[in-house]
DNA sequence: ACCCAGGTGTTTC
DNA sequence: GAAACACATGGG
């Protein structure tokens, strides 16, 4: 059931050869790619499933209030009535407007924030951890990152692998591709950027997780 | 009734 | 520093 691994190319080879998992119509997998919803979805979702993502993203684009400047200004107990369905509602909502009044006081709008935000600054914010920060990263701002979550390091633990941080794990899974990019060019295509790569190659993790998980794997 | 879910921040030893 | 706790709803 669990691939026998030394590295985390033939861990993806691995993923995409595994039969039934389901492939997204975007291609970086994360729904509205590239778009300022996807920092939205990287705070709703943390701790809670995708579905009550869907559903409170839905709540916002209704009340015309997926933008930066709606969601900045808008009134804090209607926006956490809104995400109540993702849990921690109270805190995700203040963190969430704050972190658009923040993007537009240091960086005018979404496009400037695309082009110019660092790693450092997203941390920097409360309510983005490493992962909401690389998520942010890869999945809006197509950026050479990859995204380790509870998932990456459940099923890298149940391949043996023992890390001892989120960096280890990180840099283990980005080395392992790029160390082997001319076999990843024959999986993805010639000059395929690493972002994408990142991106589908966490998508498949995630996929196969819910997977097994669904087929009563321990 | 319990446990987990695509985490993060604060408090405590 | 790491370990424990708080945050909260929803579905198995």
């Amino acid at each position: 059931m669990l691939p026998n691994i030394e590295n985390s190319f033939e861990l993806l080879v691995f993923l995409k050869n595994q039969l039934l998992l389901k492939d997204s119509k975007d291609e970086f997998w994360w729904e509205n790619s590239g778009s300022f919803e996807v920092v939205v979805g990287a705070i709703l979702v943390q701790n809670t499933k995708w579905e009550n993502v869907i559903f409170s993203l839905n709540n916002l684009k209704n009340q015309n209030l997926l933008n930066l400047e709606s969601l900045s200004n808008c009134d804090l107990r209607l926006l956490e009535s809104l995400i109540m369905k993702c849990g921690f509602f109270r805190q995700k909502a203040q963190r969430l407007q704050n972190l658009c009044a923040n993007i537009l006081e240091s960086f005018g709008d979404f496009e400037n924030f695309k082009e110019n935000v660092s790693r450092e600054w997203l941390l920097s914010q409360k309510g983005i951890g490493f992962e909401s920060a690389d998520s942010i990263l890869n999945y809006a701002l197509y950026r050479e990152v990859m995204v380790v979550d509870r998932y990456t390091q459940r099923l890298l633990s149940e391949c043996g692998f023992e890390f001892y941080d989120y960096d280890e794990i990180q840099n283990w899974l980005q080395n392992g591709i790029i160390e082997n990019y001319e076999r990843v060019e024959n999986l993805y295509g010639k000059n395929v950027s690493l972002a994408k790569v990142y991106a589908r190659f966490h998508a498949k993790i995630v996929e196969f997780s819910k997977q097994i998980k669904i087929k009563g794997e321990k």
